[in-house]
DNA sequence: TTTACTTTATGACTTAAGTCAGGTTGATTT
DNA sequence: AAATCAACCTGACTTAAGTCATAAAGTAAA
């Protein structure tokens, strides 16, 4: 997270964007340093067979689709409104001239990458290791953790759909209901009225 | 990748490190950048249950381990030779003086960082969309573009085990090599005694 | 060139997650 | 209090990948 005078001052726009729209598509050039003013932004793919996974959920703060600014590739994976959102949206080359002359900032960028690098890490041992429980109680914890800032004692009200866990974990809905309701009779988290606590 | 001279100038030591021998564990805390100098080096998990998961495999000028230096975490991984390896080690605190006033090296860095999470994107949706073939052929051809900087039209000898390709994909060594089978058949690898060839 | 060992290969069987179809609950609007 | 819609839930069935057991190549060393 850059700071928004930061930004402003180095030719950042500042985008409103409808919940549903595309920031950007998969396979597409980077050309843009994008970070969330308001409103929530969800990265994701569609396979052949038009199943979704969801790479990440991003929240007002947080930037995203770093990665193609530094190395030639493409967008591995397309973005996309929530939410209603406002997006501060700064060219390439002006951020690299805000890096350059902001150390601080730089290295703030590089925390970010790094603790985006650990939760792909964790997912991808998880995913592997095929156990939907354990798949759900990971992401939990990690939205909880890290995304939420919350210690183990408080009590998360997951904001994610049965879908949305599916698609973050590779799962199906049903098996993400199916799990969930068993990690509830195994006293790892508590549904009430459809919503999940963890 | 920073530069041999620049390590050793800010307090690098070169560890050699035997096949099969542990550089760090999972769950422990990050204290050193890494750089391999020479041999190849693995980042895994071991589920309950026993099956390995490979993070990722790294060669000679590649470093690894790096995101637990920039946040509070424990290793998501641990890391171990596959190979006799030689292996820079610079402690954390020279790393950081190195990065503050070499800000090439750091914008290097931030490469590594984001071409891993290019990777790691790639290979999480690949993972979900649950279908073997894919996933392998996913893997061979990230492997030949970015790891052996080759081009469409020349021919890879994949140097990786099934095992290792099982590992990396979070399958079983039975299904990889059915699928790699599969492939050969319709024409998408080749394969000649028991190498891989894409 | 035998031995030993690792890696690849194959068949038979099991199982956990996917698929499909339909039903219920909860929130929102009129 | 209907009506509507999205999200959650459930059961029956299918299937693809996992498991297990065993064999055949391939490689390296004695």
């Amino acid at each position: 997270m850059i700071e928004a005078n930061l930004l402003l001052q180095y030719n950042a726009e500042i985008l409103n964007v409808e919940k549903d729209t595309s920031i950007f598509d998969y396979g597409s050039k980077a050309q843009f340093y994008f970070q969330i003013k308001s409103g929530e932004v969800k990265m994701n793919n569609i396979n052949r067979g038009g199943k979704e996974f969801i790479q990440g959920i991003f929240y007002a703060g947080q930037s995203f689709g770093e990665p193609p600014l530094f190395v030639d590739v493409s967008y591995p994976a397309g973005a996309e409104a929530i939410t209603d959102a406002e997006i501060y949206r700064l060219p390439k080359s002006d951020f690299f001239n805000l890096l350059q002359q902001h150390p601080e900032a730089h290295f703030k960028l590089s925390e970010v990458l790094a603790s985006r690098l650990y939760y792909k890490a964790i997912m991808a041992s998880e995913i592997s290791s095929q156990d939907p429980e354990h798949r759900i109680i990971r992401l939990l914890d990690y939205t909880k953790k890290y995304i939420q800032k919350m210690e183990t004692y408080e009590t998360l009200q997951v904001d994610l759909t049965r879908q949305q866990i599916a698609d973050l974990t590779g799962l199906r809905v049903e098996t993400v209901i199916r799990a969930c309701k068993a990690l509830e009779k195994m006293g790892k988290l508590k549904i009430r009225k459809g919503k999940i606590f963890r």
